[in-house]
DNA sequence: AAAAAAATACCTATGAGTAGGTATTTCTTA
DNA sequence: TAAGAAATACCTACTCATAGGTATTTTTTT
């Protein structure tokens, strides 16, 4: 008998999910949370075979209370439940220690298998997990370290966040369109951030 | 003889600035400051005539001091010194109290006569202004009043401030793109700002 | 029940961003 | 001084965002 948690601030998906379950005889949800700490409860009080938790729930959300599960519970895999393209999340939510995550879009077969590979100390990945989660799972420690940015990028980098467009910052800089573009292009890989929101938010959470 | 305070964080500015007033025999100035603190104390020190001052500074930014000054020291106009397309900053001095504003790209013909304009009263605004300051010229007290979002639009606002592109809302939301660009648009003029980084801001800002 | 507000949807046109690639010049470092 | 890094510049193609405008349906309020 498998005996899952699961944390959802959609009690509707959890029933769901039970409603799933309960067709499968060797497994059972023993405990449900409405956020992190909630899971974090549960686990203490019903040492389950695995956690399945969203990743974005009100108070303390998946991502802490993973952290805080693997480093205290390491023998109960976590699976992360994930709405859709939250590959930031996800990659957060992998580095925190879950050991595997799936589409909330995913069907219940492929939920039923990667509840049984990750209770056998296998992971689970949705096969429709994006470019970048699927780069930071071949290779974790290498994303990890980002170029520095120069000193022309970080200022371009600023001026980003400040809301200037490529034009009004070729300007003021009295260069090129093309060549702010060029540092545009070469800051997002650099950080590996695709879009100009995951660049503003970047600065306004690293570089105040 | 007109009697200047001028605060910028960059000295080489305040040294061309002065050069230029060198040369105009009924101006000059009297005080110099790096800082919306250093300004207020060498108004109160110098009880200039007139203030000029850029707008962003290190410690205590123009914004501040100018609603100092103005509350403070009502009879001495203030003009501010404008970098470039920095039309919510400039919107703010106005706010503030500011009587006017000049964009550093003008000529120093331009700026003796906005000195001149301010000392006897007047106002004087760049002509390169943009549609916005514009705007809130023509009605300070429409613009004040925003429109307030509707849950949707809210919701629409978070998920943008996510990172989340048009396109994946509206799977998300399984609603058509026109209808999220609708939204946008909405929230767009709602909020009276122009950008995807202002939205990303505001949220960062104001809906946490 | 009617009116108003909100949500949904669409079209067009233009501006802006992203990403692949290339290349030269300038500056810095070994 | 030569090599490497940084800065500058450009082209192409595509996606996405913005903004003007229109309209219908649904929901909420009066």
């Amino acid at each position: 008998m498998i005996r899952v948690a699961i944390a959802d601030d959609h009690q509707m998906f959890i029933d769901g999910i039970r409603s799933i379950l309960d067709n499968v005889s060797y497994i059972t949800i023993v405990a449900e949370a409405k956020d992190g700490l909630e899971l974090i409860k549960a686990v203490e009080k019903e040492n389950p075979d695995i956690v399945l938790t969203d990743i974005r729930m009100p108070g303390m959300d998946g991502i802490a209370a993973v952290k805080y599960l693997t480093e205290n519970y390491s023998h109960i895999p976590v699976l992360a439940l994930s709405m859709f393209d939250q590959e930031e999340e996800v990659i957060d939510m992998l580095k925190a220690g879950a050991a595997g995550y799936i589409i909330k879009k995913a069907g219940k077969d492929e939920l039923v298998t990667a509840i049984q590979k990750l209770v056998n100390r296998g992971h689970y990945y949705s096969d429709s997990i994006s470019a970048n989660v699927h780069k930071w799972l071949e290779n974790p420690e290498m994303v990890e370290e980002l170029t520095p940015l120069t000193k022309r990028e970080r200022q371009i980098l600023k001026l980003i966040a400040d809301g200037k467009t490529s034009q009004q910052i070729a300007r003021f800089l009295k260069i090129s369109k093309y060549t702010v573009d060029t540092h545009r292009k070469n800051i997002h890989k650099k950080l590996d951030i695709k879009t100009n929101t995951g660049l503003v938010k970047y600065v306004l959470e690293n570089m105040q």
